[in-house]
This record gives C-alpha cells, sequence and structure tokens, in this order.
DNA sequence: GTTTATCTACCTATCTATAGATAGACTAAC
DNA sequence: GTTAGTCTATCTATAGATAGGTAGATAAAC
C-alpha cells in the first residue's frame, strides 16, 4: 500500500465517523508518522484529498455492483432467488457499517454538511447519491418483472425509500448505539 | 427577541446548513454586528451554545407534539380522521425543512458528525431521537387499535422506519435538490 | 433624592492553539 | 542527474477563549 493509499484510508474513516470539518492534515500526518507537508504532496488541497476518498468508494460501490450483476448471470437459479440474493448483497456493507458502531456511508456524513463543503467535493456526493437510487431501482424493476418483489409504487420512489432509510437508520442507529437496524428494513 | 435568542437562531441555522463543526463564533459575530467576546458572555463555550439549540429544538418539537395530542381530544371526529390527521401534522415540520432546499433537521445534521462532537451534545442529540421514536410508535399503536392504520411488524419498529427515513431523505433530497421526500413516503 | 453597589450587555485587547498551505533542502532510487 | 517522497521551516488566517474595562439600567441605603 502506499502513503497516498494510507492517507485516504484514514480521511475516509475520519469522514465516516467524525465527517469532514473536523479532521486536519495534522491528525493523519501524527498518525502515520509522517509531516503534514507530506500530505499536501499527494494531495495539494483538503477538498482534492476530500474527492479522492469519495471517488475511490464510488469506484468500490460500483465494483460491487457489478460483482452482483456477474453473479446472476452465472448462477443458473430460479429468478426469484437471484433477485433476493441481488438486494441482500446490496444490503450487506450497510450492514456491516452499522456493526462498526461507529462508522456511517462516507456520503451520508458528507451529505449532512454538504453547504459546508468545497464545491468540487459536493458533486462527487450528489453523483454517489444519484448512481445509487438508479441502480437499485433498476434491480427493483429487474425483481419486480422476475416476480420475486412486489410492491404498489414506481421502482425509483420505492429505491428513493429504501437508500434513505438506510442511510438515515445508520445516522440514528449510531447515536443511540442501537442495531435498529435490522429491524427497520 | 433578546440577543442570546438571535444568537442560537443563527447557530441553527449554521448547523442545519453545514454543521456543527462548519461555523464560528465569528460568522454569528459579524452577521448581529457584534463581537465575539458578546458571544462568549452569553455561551461561555460553543459547546454550550450547541446544547441551547438543541434544547430548545427538542422542547419545540414537544410542544408540538402536545399540541397535536390536545387536538385529538378535541375533536369529535372519527378515530380515523384523527390518527392521519395527527400523523400529517407530524410530518409537516419535515415537508417545511424539506421546502428550504437548504435545512435538513437539526439534528440528523448532528447526527453525522456526533463523534467529533463535545460529549454533552451527543447526549442530548440521542435524547431527540429517543423521543421522536418513542412519540411515534405511540401515535402508531394508537392508530393501530382505532383501526386506522395497518401494518404487520411491531409499532417500535415502524416507528423507527419512518423516521430513519425523514431523516435519511432530508440529508439526500436536499444534496440532489429534489423533493423527492414527498414520493418516498 | 442622591449616593453606592450591583448587574447586564457589550466592548477592546490579547492569548494560545491550530488550520491549511508553501518554499526550499535532503536523500534514495532508477 | 533527474525524479519521487519526505523533511524542516515558516507563513497567514482563523479558532475558541479570556481578562479586564465601560456604559447604562436597576435597586438599595442613607
Amino acid at each position: 500500500m502506499s502513503t497516498a493509499d494510507d492517507i485516504m484510508d484514514l480521511a475516509q474513516d475520519y469522514i465516516q465517523t467524525g465527517g469532514y470539518n473536523a479532521f486536519s492534515y495534522k491528525d493523519i500526518a501524527q498518525e502515520l508518522g509522517i509531516k503534514t507537508s507530506s500530505i499536501h504532496y499527494h494531495f495539494s488541497k483538503k477538498a482534492d484529498l476530500g474527492c479522492a476518498v469519495v471517488k475511490r468508494y464510488i469506484a468500490l460501490s460500483e465494483k460491487m455492483m457489478e460483482d452482483t450483476n456477474r453473479a446472476e448471470l452465472d448462477l443458473s437459479q430460479d429468478s426469484f432467488q437471484v433477485s433476493w440474493q441481488e438486494f441482500d448483497d446490496y444490503l450487506a456493507p450497510f450492514f456491516d457499517l452499522n456493526n462498526t458502531g461507529t462508522k456511517i456511508c462516507l456520503c451520508a456524513a458528507l451529505g449532512g454538511e454538504i453547504l459546508s463543503l468545497p464545491k468540487q467535493l459536493r458533486i462527487e456526493v450528489s453523483a454517489f447519491f444519484a448512481f445509487h437510487e438508479k441502480w437499485l431501482a433498476q434491480l427493483l424493476r429487474d425483481g419486480q418483472t422476475s416476480g420475486a418483489f412486489h410492491f404498489k409504487d414506481a421502482p425509483e420512489n420505492r429505491a428513493r425509500h429504501i437508500f434513505s432509510t438506510l442511510e438515515g437508520a445508520l445516522i440514528i442507529g449510531r447515536t443511540n448505539k442501537d442495531s435498529e437496524y435490522l429491524d427497520s428494513v
């Protein structure tokens, strides 16, 4: 792992626990045993670091979703099971976050303070949300056609609903030290 | 209105738009045309100001909910209508926030950065969430007995679900400049 | 009813700590 | 001998906080 990766790892950690405005280059430098100027070498501005972290996070999300889609093609199970399997796979990372007890979704943390963030960062966060909703809506639509899912409203609305609930539940669950998360879905 | 109230108003505004860590005494002082030391006179520490704002917010929430309950007793309508009226009244402030396009629930903003907040503030935020969930669960339970609401799971879980969705939707809706909010509920 | 004391709300001035950022030197690797 | 990665040193701006002072209102004492 390169130093740049180490820096991003820590930055992401800090954002997910305390938000973007609550950590400094000094925090990261101390933890890595380097100087703040070394961080500036890799990420000349804090906003650049923030952006890099979010982009990497989105890329990871995309990759995981691609893998999920691939599984759909590989398996020769009935479509009912496949749809539910996909859905569970989608939820898994949220449950993982919930289990940490300290972290929430990176973009939920940033979304909570969005208007105080540098513009370039806002755009990334917005893109993340839009991407998730679109992807989840597609999953629901497929599941609906395959007969696995039953719901009345439009897949887009249902996707927004589910996604909002996930992000909200992570925040509230962490604050109240509660795994209410499982129940509400 | 006293200066202390003006300070709290602005602080609340800043927190709801950009979070706790993104505003300073200087921001407020400039906007009010006073000096930062004057703010320290009213709220000696920033954490004190934050706490005062949250406490006031909770008190306002409680008051609004009491009023809602009173309406229930006053009216001689059938219980079906009353329950839905109560529920709509509960939702109204969230819709108002959503319509600002810039603000989210005070406690959702703080919840997003909870682990970077002073301890005294964390406790208040946690209390806020707990109070809302409890209140909403009671409303749902009453509506269930009166026959107005139909749902399978426990009222507590349903309350958590709804509350999480509301908080999450505000965050995502603001980031994406979208009133998806209406749809998802 | 004037003096004395106290209180409120603000001010000036100052402090210490930290933020993010930059310039330029050093060193090891290729 | 050029490049990558880190360092030292330093800068400017801002944070939150404190000490001490002042003007004006209120009130009690004599």
